[in-house]
DNA sequence: CTGAAAGCGCTTACAG
DNA sequence: CTGAAAGCGCTTACAG
């Protein structure tokens, strides 16, 4: 006789339920959970089948506050950049009484194992990596405890079926540069991120598109990586600006190293905007307030993490996911660092 | 026959530890542990002794990694100066293998009920909280459940005996004024923090105490409030140095003011520091990247944060702490922004 | 490879 | 006010 086992809600089953249904012991069910050895491959999928069907979840017995946890973890903290992304997160997890878990790697992208044996203990609703990625067994590790996955921006092409939210960064590339060609400038600059980052490169041939439009051919000794601190911003401001045949304009990867190209312009004595354009990347809130304020590209750092932290708590929830890369819209915003150059052709 | 109980390790008893050596049954010990009222007061007394000897703590059996986690929970949160506080806390974290909950009040200086529901469920090592405190009643019940809290910075003179680490700010106030002084300025202005935080007078009265120093007399109407942001500055910056006999140098309350203050003196065509010197207040890392750099006083946010943390641990672990508040000392740092009046006396 | 049995730490009616 | 007893969700030797 079997008895109906009607799916009462997620995170409701006990080990109990799921041996249940399955047919067999609460023993199995507890070693499957428990990444055991000694379980037939076709007993696991179907307690592993099971345990996914009714988002099954360890038992705290009472915890009538707090929904759960995700696990919230960066590449590194960058101020502005990170509180940005932090708060969009907190928007999401405040209203849906989940509590959020701070880490990060310390730069590295990949993290460590012991990381992961934390998360595995922890069990959070989910993990949403920021500027950081899995490495494949830990992301099957990850998959086998039903603890789902969602990144923030991207830093490699990953073909991994990873949930993946970012921006448009090859839109953000071509908005910048036409704004300046369209104020006729025709020696631009560009410092972009680090060359082995992936928005990095989709910027880059944005800024080329955008000169191939309008047939302005690009000077390669005016294109720069580095990092997206404000002292790249500076070295390589520097740099340019000090070039005998210097740029009219400058296009730097983020707002941070705009600042830094404002600092060394001054420091040369050259006016911002009449003598030197400058555009940022990001549109932190710090961007409305340099002297003079950033032309920038906005890249909706809240929304996205809003927007990943929404999917994250879906999937934990067992909705399945419309589209598993979302990429949200960059846009220009004009303030006052940016002009025609002072002798146009 | 009495059995002896030496004390295994902080966190190791269990309620049946705790039970045996009190003489009570493990009932009594979890009704205690759960704030039951149909326990004796003595024999209350007698288990909360016991478990604090213990060091008690929720077991939840197999929790090899993760040292346990700690609840950091600020006021609201602010870009750069939430960041310092959050990178202080996460070094020292870090090492100690403890995990950091992440929390804000939304502006809020007093958590509500829910909040401390989440906190009594989740069992925390210690809770940190920035820039906000807790309700007497509050208090006590994380106290009861023995939850140890420590705050960084005080918003209020506050009595209870709640640890706290913040920093010298009727000396930070004292520095600016005395360099500023020294430059040769004779009217200056203060923007400070909202009139009812404690810091905020703090250092206005270190302002107050320097001009009384060299006996020069401060102008009232150069005192200002208003709150850390940058448009707090830039609104009192435009309305000071527009004042008929407007002041020769501004005392701001935080970079992000003195920010807004460089904004206001550009809009006005106002030389920094040739005819105005801007001196700001924590020495925030972009204080370094305006234009001109920030002459500031270096409040140690990170240090803070990171001492606070290390006190909330050795609370955890039973250690007693030799002192309930530590002020860490402030600095001058001397950049750009500051130099004498173009019309000294 | 499987599961009955013992056990863990804890909580909750309920009888006194 | 106290605690014996039943029970919960889960894990772990260990026998087959």
């Amino acid at each position: 006789m079997t008895k109906s086992h009607p799916i009462a809600g997620p995170g409701s089953a006990t080990i109990a339920t799921i041996a249940d249904e399955v047919g067999v012991s609460v023993t199995t069910v507890s070693k499957v959970l428990n990444g055991r050895s000694d379980v037939a491959a076709d007993t696991r999928a179907r307690v592993e089948a099971s345990l996914e069907r009714h988002r099954y979840r360890r038992r705290s017995k009472r915890q009538p506050t707090g929904a759960g946890q995700i696990d919230l973890v960066f590449h590194e903290f960058n101020a502005a950049w990170s509180m940005e992304i932090i708060r969009g997160v907190e928007a999401v997890t405040a209203t849906a009484n989940v509590d959020v878990l701070l880490s990060q790697l310390g730069g590295d992208h990949r993290p460590a194992q012991p990381w992961l044996d934390g998360v595995l203990t922890r069990r959070p609703l989910g993990v949403l990596l920021v500027l950081c990625n899995l490495t494949e067994p830990q992301h099957q590790q990850l998959q086998r405890q039903l603890v789902p996955v969602v990144v923030v921006d991207t830093d490699s092409a990953t073909s991994a079926p990873v949930p993946t939210v970012g921006s448009n960064n090859w839109n953000g590339g071509l908005l910048a540069t036409r704004h300046l060609l369209e104020l006729g400038h025709r020696r631009i600059a560009l410092i972009s991120g680090p060359e082995d980052v992936l928005c990095s490169r989709a910027r880059a041939a944005g800024f080329q598109f955008a000169h191939d439009e309008v047939g302005v051919p690009v000077d390669p000794d005016l294109v720069r990586y580095g990092s997206f601190y404000v002292d790249a911003g500076y070295g390589h401001g520097m740099e340019l600006l000090t070039l005998p045949d210097r740029p009219t304009a400058i296009f730097a990867g983020s707002d941070m190293q705009a600042m830094g190209v404002l600092r060394a312009a001054w420091q040369l004595g050259l006016n911002v905007p009449r003598e030197l354009s400058v555009i940022g990347y990001d549109n932190l809130p710090v961007a409305a307030w340099t002297v003079p304020a950033l032309t920038t590209i906005n890249q909706p750092l809240r929304d996205m993490a809003g927007t990943a932290t929404q999917m994250l708590l879906d999937l934990a929830r067992g909705v399945g996911l419309s589209t598993s890369r979302v990429d949200l819209v960059t846009e220009l915003v004009v303030r006052e660092s940016t002009a025609p150059p002072a002798h146009p052709r």
